[in-house]
Formats: structure tokens, sequence, C-alpha cells
DNA sequence: AGGCTTGTTTGCGCCAGGGCAAATAGGATG
DNA sequence: CATCCTATTTGCCCTGGCGCAAACAAGCCT
């Protein structure tokens, strides 16, 4: 198996301050495994084996509930770290990773884990940095659950999925993965009834387009407006 | 100031791994402050100074929103480390901290966190445990708004209540710090009197007991079913 | 003790958004 | 190009729970 280029890596928060030697001798120990479109990178519930870094593709990370709800956690972009259960003390995934493209990860065994963090303590400091702002973001969803309502929430996602993985186009910024309004649904705790009506409406009126699992911001700003609430 | 004993955070997460010896250096570096109920520790967007450890009391977490209404994002128990901000990476408070019964808790200048970390490394490790329990907690909270129906959100939210802070009384598992309906409200997404309607007809049903900024569960087991509904 | 503040209960009307059902439309597949 | 499968749209009805309003307690302060 070909060892991966360290400049590919060279530059991610989880690095951020350590060596070049330090660097390589890290991605020494992982490998690079492709996930095709369609499969799982792990299953909630399985046992943690392996952390990971998304080199390419998108990942659409959910929960299942016991009566086989899902709910999407988030979307893993390039440069993400994934599926650090074991750093944060479980046993097991808390929910399922699965490629909605084409995907490739570097892969590390979480039984390295704490031979890394030991070896190299700007590892758990750069991790803690990363859970910290998912921390933020899944507390920030929280509070938007709370006190917004519908059309709010699914504006507030799809302005922060245009910032996260959008990609300038003609016509706005295109969100670069397929994502159906079953995922926004499950994303903002609506139903994909309520949100085709939603961006139906907004398509009408032309701030986004839509189309089959495909979503373009045009309008940003008033969408962002509409998010905020100026009016009230 | 007295310094603080080190069998008072023996024992406590944050410390676990660590050298008596270091416990101590690390203690020499903190101030154990009072807080009378009704203050604040600290507040939301004010520049993040210190962080903590509870000693002794209860505190309320909640966030406000632009148009003023709160979301309460926890209750933070002795012994639970609280406003880390700047270790995962924030320059101010996300939350306010508010002591609703008199409160003291072990102070350190986040300043001093970069060098306790360097020299410390266990320190990062265990904050990770911490922030990444907590992460779950709020996913948790998310799959529950997005798929339960509010009289399940407060059984779950009071069942947690009951096994964070609860004591054993004669009637059953009270909560032992003053908690209004508003604050149930705030931390299920409900309104104050949806969640009064909801405790009344429970309490008509003896499976709770109610009283002014009180709450006894009585019957954990058969709020547990309702939780889960058993019946669908 | 009396009044005041703060928390709780309850009734009533209303509506955002879910549930259900059915039609439609893109893509993919053979 | 015909078929199938999956995603999307839309209409209609219904209800959980919110908003508003008012009446009650229970502490607390003077």
């Amino acid at each position: 198996m070909a060892s991966v280029d360290r400049s590919v890596v060279e530059g991610l928060p989880l690095f951020a301050g350590l060596a070049p030697e330090q660097i390589d001798q890290l991605l020494q120990e992982a490998q690079s495994v492709r996930y095709p479109k369609g499969t799982n990178v792990f299953q909630q519930d399985e046992e943690a084996h392996s952390f990971f870094i998304l080199l390419h593709g998108h990942l659409r990370v959910f929960k299942l509930t016991p009566d086989g709800q899902q709910v999407v956690v988030r979307f893993v972009a390039p440069g993400e770290v994934f599926g650090v259960a074991m750093a944060i003390g479980r046993k097991t995934y808390p929910a399922t990773a699965h490629a909605v493209v084409d995907s490739i990860a570097l892969v590390w065994p979480s039984a390295a884990w704490p031979r890394l963090v030991a070896t190299h303590p700007g590892l758990a400091v750069n991790t803690l940095q990363t859970v910290g702002s998912r921390l933020q973001d899944a507390h920030t969803r929280v509070v938007e659950m709370s006190t917004e309502q519908v059309e709010r929430r699914i504006a507030h996602t799809l302005l922060r999925l245009a910032q996260q993985a959008g990609r300038k186009v003609e016509a706005g910024v295109e969100i670069d993965f397929p994502i159906t309004r079953q995922d926004v649904a499950e994303m903002t705790g609506a139903t994909l009834h309520t949100v085709s009506r939603v961006l139906s409406a907004w398509e009408s009126q032309g701030l986004v387009e839509g189309g089959r699992q495909r979503i373009v911001v045009r309008e940003p700003h008033k969408l962002f407006i509409l998010a905020e609430g100026s009016s009230r």
C-alpha cells in the first residue's frame, strides 16, 4: 500500500502545530481507503475500531431511533476528522457514516489513539477544538429547534450547507453533493412534505433553485434575512 | 486565601490518571470562589477569562436568543467542569451560568490553560472525554426534539434530571435544586403552559409530585415506559 | 398581618405543520 | 424505448401544542 503524501493533510486542523516529521510519522500508521457511493464507512453501535480523516467525497452521518426514524447529525466534508468515538470515551460509534458520493478517507486504528496522543500531545488539544466546535453546532441546533419555526430552521440549515459545502455556480451557490428533501427534513426536524412545500415556495420567489437531489441557493442574502427575521 | 485540600477534588474525572503531586500543583493555581444564589458565574458573550469546577451548589446554564428567549443548555452539578470555552477554542462564553442556589467553584484563569495542558497532557485527554459526553447529550437532545413529541421529551428530561441530580426521599426521587416549570419548558422546547398541563396530568396519576420550584418523581419506571413508548 | 412578587394552573381558540394519499417526474436499467 | 424505482410535488384534513388571558397559590418583605 502506497503511503500518503504529507502535502495532502498538511494544514488540516488536526495536525496544527505538529512538525512535518511528526505528521509523516502519523501518516505511516494510516491507510487510505476507498468508500464507494452508497456504502457505509461505519455503522451505529458497531465497535469503534477506527477513526478517520475524509480526503475526498462527502458523508452523511445519521442516527437511527429505536422506531426507525433517521436524524441527520451532519455532513462530513473533505479535511474533516470523523469517527473519533474512541477519543471521547465511547466503545461504539454513536451514528452511521454513509458515503453519499465515492469517497476516500485516511484510516487509523482506534487502538493506536492512546499511543498517538501520548506521543503527540497536540493531537488531543486539536481534537478538543474540533469536538468543541461540534458541540457548539449541536447547541446552536438545539436552540434553533427550541425557538424557531420550520421555515427559519430550513433557511438556517440551507445557509450552513451552502457555506460548508457550497460550490459557486452561475445561478448562485450549489450544494456540491446529492442531497434530498428528506435529508433536509432530517436535519431540521421537519417532514419531507413540509420541506418540499417550503422549497417550492422559495423557488417560485427565485430564492433557491431545486432539482432532483440538488439545491442551489440563488439569493443567500434574502435567505439570510428570512432566517434571522428582521421582521417580527 | 486558603488552599483547597486535594481530597476535595481527588477522583474527579478531570484529574483521572494524574499523580497526587500533579493535582496539588494544579490546585495551587486555583481559587475557591463563592457565588451566592441568584448571581451569574459568567455571562454569555463575556470574555472567557476563567474555567471552573463546581464544588458545591447547582448552576443553570442557558443561552439567550437575539429575541430574548432563553434555552437551558444544562444544569451543572458538583464535581463537574464548566466554562471551558477557552479550551475548545472560543474567546467568549457561549452561554450564561447562573447559580440557582449558593454555590462554590474552583476557578482557574483561562490564560493558564495552555501551560497547564502542556505540563499535564492528561488534562486535555480528560477534558476531551467531558466535552465528548456533552456532545453526545446534545445530539440525544437533537434527536429527541426531532422525533418525539412534547410529553415524551418532558418525560426523558425529568428522568435525566432525576438521575443526574436526584435525591432519594420518602415519596420518590426529588430533584435537589429549585427548578421551575419554565426551566423544564426551556429544556424541552415546550411552553411553560404545556409543561404545567403535562405535570398536572402526571400528578393526578401519581407519577410525579409537584410544588413550587419542586419536582418529585414518584414512579420512575412508569415514567420511563411513557418516555420510551412501549405502545405505538 | 397585609400586600407584593413570582410561580403555577387552567380554559379557550387557533394554526403551523404533520399524516395520508395520489399524481408527477427524473434517472437508471435492461 | 419501455419499465421501474426513487424523488418530488400538492391537496386535504386533522391535531398537538402554542398564544392569550385570567385566576390562583405560595413565599417574602415591610
